[in-house]
DNA sequence: TGGAACGTACGTATTTAATCGTACCTTAGG
DNA sequence: CCTAAGGTACGATTAAATACGTACGTTCCA
């Protein structure tokens, strides 16, 4: 047998840290707990293994992983699609704080840190081009 | 005597709630909480009028706003900067979903529902000169 | 003039995320 | 065998965001 979950209802949105750990099993595939806790706690301000377990567990209960307890180590899967969920997080994003215009999502790169000097050339070309705002 | 605020440090970010207060504010400049209220509340699944006003009350101890009591009905300010306070979540939102860089982030609108086929189109011309992933 | 309508003040209940501590298994090695 | 290392189970706690109810003040007009 394996990758035994809960089967419930596998809706609702992740929370930040529920987030971080999908990043995680999105990125390295099925893990353990161990593995994903010392990912996260490599690059943060470090947290309880127990709580890392305790997070996982839950998520499982909620229906976001399902797992192996097929070896004493069990492995966790996630059931979420990361292209969907990231697609309805970004919507949601744009949503509350572009008032749903992915124009003024571009806009609004141009300004930030984040945003390279290469990327800053293109999108402005790019925004000279734009449809009007919502 | 107008604009009268407790005066704490304008920090932390705003939660979901607060952001949609802040909203209000910045589009529609400074308002009562009538106004605010009434205005969250014809698109959303409705709140009492007391819990906006409370929300607003923190919000003003947390150094968020500010607010005139000169008349009965309070008018509150916003205090923080609309831009940089968009920016630094935007810069929060790429960090946490697309490892920081706004070319994923880019490339993640071309399948979002919420761009039109008119961004879409520009979006793809720009995708193909987009500098390598970070 | 009195009461409905509309405001604010404030204590508090509810919920949920996030974090631990402690008890208790399993396994490999000396 | 027995114990240290490393797992899991689970109850409990903390902190913060949300959401109200109730008390009470002000205004205005029927």
């Amino acid at each position: 047998m394996k990758a035994k979950g809960k089967n419930k209802p596998p809706d609702q949105h992740p929370t930040k840290s529920e987030l971080d750990v999908l990043q995680v099993l999105w990125k390295n595939g099925p893990s353990t707990v161990r593995f994903v806790h010392d990912t996260l706690n490599t690059l943060k301000d470090a947290v309880q293994y127990t709580s890392t377990l305790k997070l996982m567990q839950v998520m499982t209960e909620k229906g976001m992983l399902s797992r192996d307890e097929s070896s004493m180590k069990h492995i966790y899967h996630p059931l979420l699609d990361e292209e969907k969920t990231k697609g309805s997080l970004l919507g949601k994003f744009v949503d509350s704080m572009y008032d749903g215009s992915v124009s003024n999502l571009v806009l609004a790169l141009l300004d930030n840190e984040k945003t390279s000097q290469e990327e800053l050339q293109l999108l402005k070309q790019l925004a000279k081009q734009l449809p009007k705002q919502k």
